[in-house]
DNA sequence: TTTTATTGTAACTGTTGACATTACAACGAA
DNA sequence: TTCGTTGTAATGTCAACAGTTACAATAAAA
């Protein structure tokens, strides 16, 4: 099982505002030319970043921009606006209470799964935006 | 995007084969009545887990039995048994080349993509199934 | 005011994976 | 030979993802 495509399209999305935000008007049709996809995903990808307060989009006249500066978006922001699901683990739904073992496993794992989703993201949460940027633009440059 | 049940089903049996293995024969009935499943899914998780040389099946006669020590399974190990996919992350096919951003943004992630699955593996591989076995003692028995 | 480009949604398609279930051949001990 | 069990195939249902077409609403510019 995958992520979807979501958050590394989120990403690229973010990076081109960033990028070419004095250059262009950053439309859905921009952007499904660069990550080569269709306008209507990226406007849903966009329509996700805007409800998490990352992106501002510009309704009619058209165009995206940062709703806050790129050191405060880190990759966890951006996961967590393009993934709803709260958990990472999909518990088996109806263990047997009879059995000792079904009786305990939820209160034994739980807490060991959470642990494993939090490091994931505690990893996710050290990755701003600003680094990205910096780090393309050292690749675009030279 | 969740994981699939797998890995609670799979740490779910294991607990169950250490737990009953000297009372019951271990059949995949006998499994699927404690996880309240059905047998043909249990027979396929343990099929994964035989290949991933975690248990051992009597065919025939029928009954799973741990390959190794408790001790030698641990968390990642089940994981990797059962989810095939090995890539977290599903990056998005085909970004332009024609832009900078597109060009670039594969060597920017990539290594990050990375960081971030280790660091949920490094987790992963912290927890053995022994320790699991034995905080279920622990709280079946007082 | 009209035109224009753009956004926000809805509707529909096709594909994939998860989970469940039935069925049955193959297996191996009693 | 009988019996319980495993391995596997076939089928069905459901949800998510990804893509596409269509169109009303929007707001700046002509």
């Amino acid at each position: 099982m995958q992520f979807s495509s979501r958050l590394t399209i989120a990403t690229h999305i973010l990076l081109c505002i960033e990028t070419f935000k004095d250059e262009y008007k950053i439309t859905s049709n921009f952007l499904a030319g660069s990550i080569n996809t269709n306008p209507v995903i990226i406007r849903n990808i966009l329509g996700l970043l805007s409800s998490a307060g990352i992106v501002e989009i510009k309704a009619g006249v058209g165009g995206a921009s940062l709703a806050r500066s790129s050191d405060d978006i880190t990759l966890l922001d951006i996961f967590k606006a393009v993934e709803k699901e709260e958990s990472l683990f999909h518990f088996h739904d109806n263990p047997n209470l009879q059995c000792p073992i079904g009786r305990s496993v939820h209160s034994v794992m739980d807490g060991k799964l959470e642990n494993i989703q939090s490091a994931m993201e505690n990893e996710m949460s050290k990755i701003t935006l600003s680094q990205l940027v910096k780090e393309t633009k050292d690749q675009i440059k030279p």
